[in-house]
DNA sequence: TGGCGTCAAGGTTGC
DNA sequence: GCAACCTTGACGCCA
């Protein structure tokens, strides 16, 4: 399968617009409170369910959601939003769908959710961020499983890696069971940080975490490995469950020549044909669902 | 209504 | 030690 992050152009610009990603600052949060936050909450899954039943009818099975899909969820219980039983009716709505047409739905947290942090605040905050993900997707009545994963960086070093290791899995350990049976750890695109086969050997083969192969971010951690041998390393932490992987271009090959090179090209054109056949791809575009769409007619 | 400055949160790197 | 950067869209003020 193929899939894609977030916003969905085709349905961003139809109007009314359908989007799962409202969401509001600091001082309407404040001023508005709870009913806003629950108003938009409900209006994004509203429109989720839109945007799987619109993938569903192309045919497009896996799909990464926003985390804004509940704005400011990290300040309140969800139970608590004046109309939470409609919410969780949409939710269910969007679960059948998925459950029902073997879809994939994940999360990526923000690069704010740092659960290796030497900071207990920041863990805490980290911590609440990816359970709250977790009781989205109960509320969705999908199962507890890297299928429907939780996608997360370690995204730092702390100057020492063993010793961020060593707290990132602690911290992972002691996880409600919703966030801990669904997350999965991603590679890094920068050369100081966590490539895969340190993820291998120093998460996955600890605490039984499925790394997530991200092909371009390979690029900057890879570590002298190929791709291929990235690919495959990765590819055994999943088990029974079909891997993720991630795949986009860098725009430096894509005409932005003066484009750092992790950032992401408009459309991808040369998705390896093993990946493919050997993982599920988020494909990372900013083409979002048309860059699946043009992919798969190659 | 359109344009545009700004946005909760962490951490790394460059100057 | 401080500022820029990540990622990038969307919020929301203001003319």
């Amino acid at each position: 399968m193929l899939g894609y992050p977030a916003m969905n152009r085709s349905l961003r610009e139809k109007d009314p617009p359908r989007r799962c990603n409202r969401d509001m600052r600091k001082q309407t949060w404040e001023q508005k409170g709870l009913s806003y936050a629950g108003e938009l909450a409900e209006q994004n899954f509203a429109d989720l369910r839109s945007i799987l039943q619109w993938n569903l009818a192309h045919d497009i099975g896996f799909y990464r959601c926003s985390s804004t899909l509940v704005p400011w969820n990290s300040a309140f219980d969800i139970a608590d939003l004046p109309n939470f039983e409609r919410i969780r009716s949409l939710a269910r709505d969007c679960g059948k769908l998925v459950k029902s047409n073997d879809m994939r739905l994940t999360f990526h947290p923000s690069h704010w959710c740092k659960l290796a942090s030497e900071s207990e605040d920041t863990v805490a905050r980290s911590v609440e961020s990816v359970t709250h993900h977790g009781r989205w997707l109960d509320m969705m009545d999908l199962p507890r499983s890297p299928r429907y994963a939780i996608n997360v960086h370690i995204g730092a070093h702390y100057g020492d890696k063993d010793a961020t290791a060593d707290r990132f899995c602690d911290v992972i350990t002691g996880l409600p069971a919703r966030a801990r049976e669904r997350l999965t750890v991603e590679n890094d695109d920068t050369e100081s940080l966590w490539g895969v086969e340190e993820l291998v050997d120093s998460v996955a083969a600890r605490i039984n975490v499925p790394v997530t192969f991200d092909y371009h971010h390979h690029t900057f951690t890879s570590r002298g490995l190929t791709y291929r041998e990235g690919f495959n390393l990765a590819r055994n932490t999943w088990g029974e469950i079909r891997p993720i992987t991630h795949y986009s271009e860098p725009a430096s090959l894509h005409g932005d020549t003066s484009a750092r090179p992790q950032k992401h090209a408009e459309s991808v054109a040369t998705l390896p044909e093993w990946l493919r056949k050997e993982s599920d791809v988020m494909v990372e575009s900013n083409g979002k669902e048309q860059s699946v769409l043009s992919v798969r007619e190659d």
